[in-house]
RNA sequence: GCGGGCGUGGCGGAAUUGGUAGACGCGCUGGAUUUAGGUUCCAGUGGCCCUAGGUCGUGGGGGUUCAAGUCCCUCCGCCCGCACCA
């Protein structure tokens, strides 16, 4: 017999559901929306399998809720301005442009060969000015709410290369490709005020019941709401320190008079006034930014500390003075950029006291110990316990403390009690080419000026060269200059662009109505599709990425665009495919189809040298442990490698991806296909009418495809899409076992055929339509509704209940279901196993949980 | 450094969320079949004890409970994020 040809197949009905418009979404519908959505992609070049599972999952859940009776949108785009396409363009002079869309054009390719379920006449690139004029409104409206400001802040500055550099572009401290060592410098830049919405983002948090709790609690700590106090300290020489004090914020007002130095971020003001002064201390503060901009930069570098000679006032100990240090571990943008050190409550206070010998006062004392013996050594004291050694607070327990402190500097006026959060504005300007213009013009007379509506986009010019260091907006010979729209006046463009996580956080409102011009999307078309039912991605986007989105839903609400607050109803994060991973005896990669297994040996295919097989990893084109797309569809099929995408791991976690596993997809798609092609019993015509008795194998065998139905069912809407698979492979087993010898056999191998085939369908399509017609059937397996199990036969009368005996299996009994407690436990005492467990001891307690398990306590 | 997660046979993972640990698959072993060649079918497969049966067993150690992979404490290992990669 003819075997499963895939190719053939997957090209067959991918044409034909293209042709029918199987998967184009309308918003005129009397079935209820589901809009499921995988994150969009950069189009970075080629993807390989690793890529795909993502998209492989939320095509199962779109054509899941499809055969449900949903109306359903899945749609698809690209995350297309981004740092690679420069990158590119600098190393292998091509256009950005021109390595984007053709990037676009493969990865298209590669998603339709996947057989992915998306409608593709709503597909976006971010990078057409189609896309991006949107968003340059939609700027220039938060900037009229008020919620877009321009201020300094800190980059990293590549000095031969004379352009601002990634965090990930700064590698121990020098710049990637040039190799000199990065400043920190100070732009003036556009930030969006986040923070604004710090409260609404944290407080709705618990509202978003089907995000993982792993997500919601990273972003929780990311927002970092924090209740403390404000204080000012006064400094003895406001001459010097260009100020009369010095505000630091705390959330250990209760410790203040364990306090034993202030200490204030090297970015400072007051670091910056002393240092004008004092070369040793410009020094420091110059060592200091050159570790970088990134939090793990800073808070991994050791714990430094400048000695300014400058001191404070402690507001609560008439004549104390606290030295000010300039402390490298001191973040100007958290709080005020001033902390007050108190080291006996504090870890990172104390390895600063202790390296620099300062006093360290214990004023919390635990419970119970004696505060005279009460000491600290190498570790903070940060539990709750009782105030000593601090005047009026003495005998409070902490909290009280802190309220008591907190009510006494708002009396003495010199603080007040106080929120802040770690949350930080989102500084969106890049100096970079490859992303959407900030649309105003810097004007000499009018600063700064927003480009008229009517002038949008500002269109990124194509006519740039990267001959040079620096941004070729800038270096671009007409582009920047401009009249200013204000007073006629020359004026210049801005030539920063956008940071590209502004193109993501609305990408999924356009998908609404993508083809929209006068707005980025319709409100009506809007309200219809959000939020979106079921977001997937990497988990790598816990907080970036989505909380950006969620910020920008709400900024866009606030100015009239739609009327939802948060994005996406409800999210996966996906985890990623590994591979192992194959090195040479020179020690470099090896891709897998350069190796062979010889002997049992895994060798070098070239010339049989050994190769070391390492540990798995991520696939990633650096390590070279990466599977072609093209070459496992062409060996396999499209179904095939979904299956495996699929199968044995669930989606939040790791999957392997390993030749093993591909082959062993293979053979049940095959088996499969056998069963329906090739059954053992011929069936009946499809809609033959059940037979009058079902034997006891038919019997059996309905019972299982009745849980399968609805155990697949359970599984497919909570994303077990592993267990699912298991029990697709069960049901196959149990169908292939039917001889015919019995009742009803084949009628019954027909009812499971036919089951079988609608489950597999959103996991492999093609084979599905495939056998589907081969059963007989004139409709497309997408246009069928999703079989339903028969509660009569979803249980069984009889249970096996284990039996214990302290806790250990003794025995197994067969139970009718729901059997009494009383029952039960007569049938579980009178087994040979447990009279003999039991050997004569008196029984204490008998625990019976109904249909599970008996416990008999000797 | 801070934040989050993960750890179950030779391997990927199941375990109705405190109730029979190892579903399903991969691999391996033995057998059958076939014009052996991405075959197919049958049987077996956590360790230890000679079997009936027993005993140990979910990263290590401790605890709660009639009962712990699941809850608590502690230690170890690995992975992800940390604001200009997307």
């Amino acid at each position: 017999m003819a075997r499963y040809n895939s190719k053939e197949a997957e090209t067959k009905w991918q044409a034909l559901w293209r042709d029918r418009g199987c998967f184009s979404a309308t918003e005129s519908s009397d079935r209820p929306k589901y809009y499921v959505l995988e994150m969009f992609p950069y189009p970075s070049g080629r993807l390989h399998i690793g890529h795909v599972r993502n998209y492989t999952i939320g095509d199962v859940v779109a054509r899941y809720k499809r055969a449900r009776g949903f109306n359903v949108l899945h749609p698809m785009g690209w995350d297309a301005f981004g740092l690679p396409a420069e990158n590119a363009a600098i190393a292998n002079r091509i256009h950005p442009a021109t390595w984007t869309f053709e990037n676009i054009d493969v990865m298209r390719g590669q998603l339709q060969m996947m057989g992915l379920a998306y409608d593709w006449d709503r597909e976006i690139a971010t990078c057409s000015p189609d896309y991006y004029r949107h968003e340059q409104k939609m700027f220039l409206d938060f900037l009229a709410a008020g919620l877009a400001y321009r201020k300094e802040s800190w980059v990293n500055w590549d000095p031969v290369e004379n352009t601002v550099l990634a965090n990930e572009q700064v590698i121990e401290g020098r710049g990637w490709r040039s190799g000199a060592l990065v400043e920190k410098r100070k732009l003036s830049q556009w930030f969006l005020r986040i923070t604004a919405y710090a409260e609404d983002l944290l407080g709705a948090l618990p509202g978003l019941e089907r995000w993982p709790d792993k997500v919601r609690l990273m972003q929780e700590n990311w927002i970092g709401k924090s209740t403390g106090a404000r204080l000012r300290f006064a400094v003895d020489d406001p001459e010097r320190a260009g100020t009369p004090e010095i505000e630091v914020f705390t959330t250990r007002q209760d410790t203040l008079f364990g306090a034993s130095f202030l200490a204030i971020s090297p970015n400072h003001p007051v670091a910056a006034r002393l240092a004008e002064a004092n070369p040793e201390l410009a020094q420091f503060i110059a060592e200091c930014n050159r570790v970088g901009t990134s939090e793990a930069a800073i808070e991994t570098a050791e714990k430094r500390g400048f000695a300014t000679g400058l001191k404070a006032r402690h507001p609560f100990i008439e004549g104390l003075l606290l030295p000010v240090c300039v402390a490298n571990f001191v973040l100007m943008e958290y709080g005020t950029g001033a902390i007050f050190g108190c080291p006996a409550h504090d870890q990172r206070d104390l390895d600063f006291a202790r390296k620099y010998q300062l006093p360290v006062l214990p004023v919390v004392i635990p419970d119970g110990i004696d505060p005279a013996a009460f000491t600290i050594g190498d570790e903070a004291y940060t539990g709750p316990g009782v105030l000593r050694n601090s005047g009026f607070l003495d005998g409070l327990e902490v909290e009280a403390a802190k309220q008591a402190a907190g009510l006494r500097l708002e009396a003495m006026a010199v603080g007040e009690r106080t929120t802040v959060y770690r949350l930080r504005d989102w500084g969106v300007s890049r100096q970079r080419y490859w992303g959407c213009p900030i649309p105003v013009v810097h004007c000499d007379s009018c600063g700064v000026v927003p480009v008229p509506e009517a002038e949008l986009p500002v269109a990124l010019p194509l006519d740039v060269t990267f001959d040079r260091p620096g941004n070729p907006l800038e270096h671009h010979p007409t582009w920047k200059h401009v009249n200013c729209p204000a007073c006629g006046r020359p004026a210049r463009r801005e030539t920063d662009t956008f940071d590209t996580f502004f193109e993501s956080s609305w990408y999924f409102a356009r998908f609404a109505s993508p083809h929209e011009t006068g707005r980025g999307f319709s409100a009506e078309a809007a309200r219809y599709w959000l939020p979106v039912d079921q977001y997937i991605g990497g988990v790598e986007h816990a907080v970036l990425h989505l909380l950006y989105s969620r910020f920008f839903t709400r900024a866009l609400k606030g100015c009239g665009y739609l009327d939802v607050e948060e994005p996406f109803a409800g999210l996966m994060t996906q985890g990623m495919v590994t591979h192992a991973t194959y090195r040479a005896e020179d020690g470099s990669w090896l891709y897998p189809e350069e190796i062979e297994s010889r002997d049992g040996r895994i060798v070098r295919a070239a010339d049989g040298s050994p190769v070391a097989v390492g540990r798995l990893e991520k696939m990633s084109k650096s390590r070279k442990n990466v599977v072609g797309l093209e070459v496992v569809v062409d060996a396999y099929g499209a179904d095939t490698a979904r299956l495996l995408l699929l199968s044995d791991s669930p989606p939040d976690r790791d999957l392997e991806w390993s030749e093993a596993g591909i082959d062993g997809a293979w053979r049940y798609l095959n088996r499969l296909w056998r069963l329906v092609v090739e059954p053992p019993v011929p069936l009946p015509a499809a809609g033959s009418a059940a037979p009058e008795r079902f034997g006891e194998s038919a019997t059996a065998v309905r019972r299982a495809i009745h849980k399968t139905i609805a155990a697949t069912t359970d599984d497919l809407e909570k994303f077990h899409f592993n267990k699912a698979v298991a029990r697709l492979r069960e049901l196959t087993n149990s169908l292939a076992e039917l001889d015919g010898g019995g009742a009803g056999d084949a009628w019954v191998l027909r009812e499971g055929c036919e089951a079988l085939v609608r489950l597999v369908g959103p996991v492999m399509p093609h084979l599905a339509e495939e056998l589907w017609q081969a059963l007989g059937h004139e409709s497309l397996l997408v246009d069928t509704a999703w079989p339903e199990a028969d509660p009569a036969l979803t249980a069984d009368d009889t249970v096996t209940v284990a039996v214990q005996v302290n806790g250990k299996l003794r025995a197994t009994l067969p139970l009718a279901r729901d059997a009494e407690a009383g029952v039960a436990e007569a049938a579980a005492m009178a087994d040979p196993a447990v009279i003999r467990a039991l050997d004569g001891k008196a029984v204490r307690r008998i625990i019976v949980v109904p249909n599970r398990i008996i416990n008999v306590v000797v």
